[in-house]
DNA sequence: CTGTGTCTCAAACGTATGTTTCAAACAGAC
DNA sequence: GTCTGTTTGAAACATACGTTTGAGACACAG
């Protein structure tokens, strides 16, 4: 048989048009027809429409989990039983993701935008599917975070790593968008490198943060 | 005529799902059926099921902007010509949003959730509706925020910015999921104002980082 | 009571969706 | 060349959607 480049057509139109729109507003039509692929097609190779979700994600997520384990790997062997720090632990990933092959010169920023819509989606198909599929790397980078931030409380630390999540999801999904705007107002260029170098610091300090403030104060001084 | 409350039958419906499912994967016969209303009752109050998500979003928000105004005149007044810090300023917003009158118990948490959609999913209709809406709470905030962190480059300080609304809206949108989830496993219940209070240190924090870091090293020091 | 405007109701409309069907085209093995 | 399993093609399927329709119910003013 050809072995023919159908899959990967599928593949490619479904990840830019669910990034672009959004799972449930993104037809099997705009993708077969953006691939330029029969309709059926989708359902011949892939099963049906939930299926083509999880295989856009597996494309992206199973090399990228093997890069980020053996990133793990060589941060840990350095630090030589020591854990290692929380801005180590948060380079090991991010350089994991820029350092990934890209397909595209967007590569990275349409995969956040789709690691984004998964969380924010209820898409409940695709969240078991993530869960079950690549728990081990996430538990790894979940147990560095705790051994990185052993002050906080379980509860503290659950509660910013989604607000790292978030700000990093948010922000890589709409980067393009966000490097517009930068280039427009204030006349600035700026690489996808350049926004995690400025991202990384934010949610350190963040994470970091010396304690929750549970009521509000007028009194106080500048924190800084 | 007799007053009917099936627009606010509607509104609470549409709200409390939307809030649960999204606005695509929420239809017009899941809200009516919900609401106990008929199907026709929608398009007759409100013409579209877009003007209807943009009702959803004026209920809440018209009270919210002017709360908010007031909000910031009495910090700007009680600063008497200082610049109000950054924990004020994140302040006077989130107590702003958790003092809203609201219609259940839920409230503020499901309309947390509704903006944080507002942003993540692409419904350019909604996001054109509340910049036309509500851009003077929005502009001024961003003034305060300005003049809340001078020591800031305008690049530094856009790109901070945009990582405080991602970990706010992306936290927000999936406050529920991301409540049980703890609820599961570390059989923890949580508020919407503990979550805030926890959110706003982080934010603050963030915001304050004290250097840009460009390179990632592996010989640095633990940072706190 | 009659008339009028407001509102509800069941039913239908047109369109778009995910999925299935089945014949045709194709590649490689023999 | 012929056969066999794989892949494509155009069309149809059943279902769900947002929206519209027109008749009826209701409250109230005259």
């Amino acid at each position: 048989m050809a072995q023919s480049d159908t899959v990967d057509r599928i593949l490619d139109a479904a990840e830019e048009l669910f990034a672009d729109r959004g799972f449930s507003e993104t037809s099997l039509r705009m993708i077969t027809s953006k691939a330029k692929v029969n309709l059926a097609a989708v359902n011949y190779h892939f099963g049906s429409k939930n299926a083509l979700i999880h295989a856009v994600f597996a494309r992206f997520l199973t090399p990228f989990s093997a890069t980020l384990e053996s990133a793990f790997n060589d941060l840990e062997q350095r630090c030589d039983g020591h854990p290692p720090t929380l801005n180590q632990t948060l380079w090991a990933l991010t350089e994991s993701a820029v350092r990934m092959p890209q397909r595209n010169e967007q590569g990275i920023s349409i995969f956040m935008r789709l690691l984004g819509l998964a969380y924010t989606q209820s898409q409940g198909h695709l969240r078991k599917f993530l869960e079950q599929e690549y728990s081990q790397p996430f538990s790894r980078f979940m147990r560095l975070l705790k051994d990185a931030t052993p002050q906080l409380s379980a509860v503290d630390r659950y509660w910013r790593i989604q607000f790292m999540l978030g700000a990093t999801a948010f922000t890589m999904s709409s980067s393009d968008a966000l490097r517009d705007i930068l280039q427009n107002k204030l006349g600035v260029e700026t690489t996808v490198q350049e926004i995690a170098a400025r991202l990384v610091p934010f949610l350190a300090a963040g994470m970091q943060a010396q304690d929750t403030m549970l009521m509000p104060s007028f009194s106080e001084a500048p924190v800084a």
